[in-house]
DNA sequence: AATGAATGAGCTTTCATTCAT
DNA sequence: GATGAATGAAAGCTCATTCAT
């Protein structure tokens, strides 16, 4: 019903088709990151979106395309924020404001929530993946190389490119456990408020995360202390 | 039905309550783990434990009810895990163990997935919010008291609780972000096959797992390098 | 869309009614007659015809509307055909021809199905009734008096009425179920492809349709030969 | 409701599966001759046959399901006439009984409508074709071989196979058109009584009938006598 | 203790139709 | 005269649940 004054709102006119689409789409956003894709019925979307269910079909051929349409604009929000800054301290800082407790009050939610759920549509698999990847692709490219053990790689010459295969899929693991932690955050703040995680602000998580995210992408792997 | 070879294994009475309520109980807890809340139909539960659907009422009440009792279960397996051991690193191979490729083949999952699923009701979620909130404080006490910045802690005698309070809040925040950690990986393994992290095993983990464990759990908050 | 160039061909005026509404009406009338009256759906005869479904309303007030419309441009077809010639032998001819494999490859099937289509309004079933009963008509009328065993028929000259009226029973009768046989062979070729009947041209069923049109037309009516 | 007396009928028990199974599948099978696969819709089935729609899922699978049951059904109906007699003059009088007026009230039309019922499905489409044909074979072995005009078979030794085989395709031809005419009449007297057709009785249809039959089945197919 | 029969509510999807431009 | 936006009703199907044996 609040949605409906979106669509109502300011003086556009009635049949406004992007308008429309928009509405369905924001709504259908909102319902897919906090109550994934089972549990959103079409009705609903339609309802808060102020409009008749039938316009899911005209607008985007079914659930299933319309899952795939918030998806796509899902990956805008991941990707407008214009870039991971370089170094495991500023991403820190960036991952610490964005996991916090009053961020993303439009979606209710952390956008990547959107990234795990329900597949069975191997497509929708496809995508989700990719995405998720993506991230991590660019969380370690904004990390730089890690400090790696020097006196490790340097055996021999020819073995260069192995080295050098071995080091590109470190350095994915690595990016891909920042995202888990970030993944696990949105999860845990999602999955009914764990406390006192759910109400940390930026102020409390930024000097953990810069720790954690130091270790995780700058820290070369220790041997074995044990 | 071959879980009913299962149920009708040996010379036991065919009418076993407590054989059928455990056979019922397997099949859901797989179910839910891997499926999910919604996609986990009781008509599948009860062929996969190859008892008769109306039984799910007799013992469980309801689907929820099924699930609660599933819920309590995966508790078991989270526990049983014999406790954490002490200090971040060792912490950090456990975990690694039992977060990497292969480790809990008879779920498909882990166990730690079953508190992120569905069904919206309120004590389900507090349900699930203690279930997650004893698993970081148990970290958390396996981890021992972090080495906090004391120039800092000791301003005055008289504020000694109120730091002592957020002393307590930090570590469980921390131990909360290991949860995240966690949590996440689980997720992103499940949320199809994140790739290298999805094949990643334990030797790959491990020394990743024990620089980050070792900065959320025992490093101080450091000051602002910015 | 080759429809639509149909619609466009010429430099006729962009906005010209009676285009429109023939348009329209073509794509109806095929696809009543190739899909009937469920599976015909308006949105696919707008498009076929290049232009907006809205116009439907327009022009013919409802799907029930154009299919009566389409119903009577179907009689057109069905009268076109020059009447019918005079005896049984040539009438055959006709009718091989008509129902023959290659006949109506502009509707893809013998016009006489239109009359067969469904909709269950009692408008429509009248229509239906007196279009086949007029097409029987002209068959009886065409065949000329079938050869009746007079002896039966002069018993008293005042029954002459009732006989008479027996008479015009028994030879429509007759036609009809000349109709009967034309109307099945429609169906049996559509109802998917009876061989081998579908593929029989005019030169196998001509020999046939003439005996049985003889037999049916102008034998009279043997007496009980059990 | 009607119908839900046949199911509540009797002292049987009120959970019979195979009671409730044989009334959906006769409310299912009426309606569906009646109205086509299309306007017949589950809910009035399952309230024809007075119990829950959703039963038509557990005993047929789906709507499709139940028509080919209704399908496989009606055959029995079409076979169970014990056979046609044989002789065309034998033949002439069970049609003129099976599709005069009165026949077959338990379905309201001759079950032979059921074989022209919406295809659409490839499945259904052989189902039918090859219904539809065996009633033309069986029509064709009943009436023996026709007496063809044996100065043009004797040409040559040799090529008695194809002369056999073209033989072979005339007969089919023929009870074709034979079944052709027994599906007209039951499509003119469904398509909304056609008058006297509708009415007519095996009294008045038995000696028609016999000429065509005789011309169809017997005759040899004549020279140009044009 | 266990089963199969039966129900009702809800979902997505499809269409003819109507409204406003 | 013509269009695209929007609606409402109904269909097939699925599922948790309940009833009667």
């Amino acid at each position: 019903m609040d949605a409906k004054t979106v669509r109502d709102a300011g003086a556009g006119p009635r049949r406004d088709a992007s308008a429309t689409r928009e509405a369905l789409l924001t709504a259908a956003h909102s319902r897919f990151i906090r109550l994934g894709y089972e549990r959103t019925t079409l009705r609903d979307v339609a309802n808060e979106a102020g409009v008749n269910v039938a316009l899911v079909k005209r607008y985007f051929g079914s659930k299933e395309g319309l899952f795939k349409a918030a998806l796509t604009a899902n990956d805008r929000f991941l990707d407008a924020d214009g870039g991971f800054p370089a170094g495991a301290d500023r991403l820190a800082e960036v991952l610490a404001r964005q996991f916090s407790a009053d961020a993303w009050p439009e979606f209710g939610e952390h956008p990547v929530l959107m990234l795990l759920r329900d597949p069975h549509d191997t497509v929708l698999a496809g995508m989700r993946r990719s995405a998720l990847e993506a991230f991590a692709r660019r969380i370690a490219e904004s990390a730089g190389p890690p400090a790696t053990d020097t006196s490790d790689t340097a055996d021999a010459p020819d073995t260069a490119d192995a080295a050098d295969a071995a080091d590109a899929a470190e350095r994915q693991l690595r990016s891909q456990l920042v995202v888990a932690l970030g993944v696990g955050m949105a999860v845990l703040r999602s999955a009914v408020a764990v406390q006192p995680l759910s109400d940390a602000g930026p102020r409390e998580l930024a000097p953990l995360l810069r720790s954690a995210l130091r270790a995780l992408l700058e820290e070369p792997g220790d041997g074995d202390r044990t």
